[in-house]
DNA sequence: AATATTTATCGCAATATTACGATTAATTTG
DNA sequence: CAAATTAATCGTAATATTGCGATAAATATT
């Protein structure tokens, strides 16, 4: 099939796995950490930089976008793209949900 | 073309990006807290308790294996998976150098 | 107005993911 | 040994992802 059963899960689960997919490509943790250096956030900028084709630079801006961890601003002919850092700081606090949920086991000898 | 072009991205980038990619999914963190119950550390279990076919779970347990997030030990008729605790905290490591390299951006207005 | 610049989108191809029923392989129980 | 249990694998289908060239849309420059 291919489509997720998310009514299975909890929104929790839905929402870090959503993060989790955005981050789930090199070249976007690579977009997001040049974004981070503030000077280059652009997406021609990024293009160079990441070594991709611009139009696949572009599809990777979409993703962390529909992900809400990026933002976009058009500034004439181009866009300047930004981190958000609430979305950030949420990842963060659902990332430390999950850890915590892990916690007893891996502090036992489980196998 | 589907396949990630590994030799633009770093080594953090690339592993980073495959342990998000294991997480990525709300079944396989459902799989995660599942296990670090300790309890119900069998793939039997686990059907029952996340809802998904048998070969499907399977499936899932094999990507977090991939991962190096859970190991199996063979118990008889049984497996018994639980959480590789050293996997997790070199995720935690990776998700932290991720997050300071993000920091700047984080605490300036950007856009 | 014509040209250049920049980014999004379209269309396509290759590959990957998700899901499940059926089957297989292994072990355990009767 | 036969039947039952358990988990992996196979095969298949539907859908998603990755990548790129080409094109479109918008703004800027000449």
């Amino acid at each position: 099939m291919g489509a997720t059963k998310e009514q299975l899960f909890t929104d929790h689960q839905t929402r870090l796995a959503a993060y989790a997919k955005a981050l789930a490509h090199p070249a976007r943790i690579a977009i997001l950490q040049q974004l981070s250096k503030l000077d280059s956030c652009v997406c021609g900028d990024l293009v160079t930089d990441i070594g991709l084709a611009q139009a696949t630079v572009s599809q990777h801006l979409k993703e962390l976008k529909k992900a809400g961890l990026i933002q976009g601003t058009i500034e004439g002919v181009r866009v300047c793209y930004c981190i958000n850092p609430e979305a950030l700081t949420l990842l963060k606090k659902e990332l430390n949900l999950l850890f915590d949920s892990l916690q007893s086991c891996a502090s036992d000898e489980c196998c």
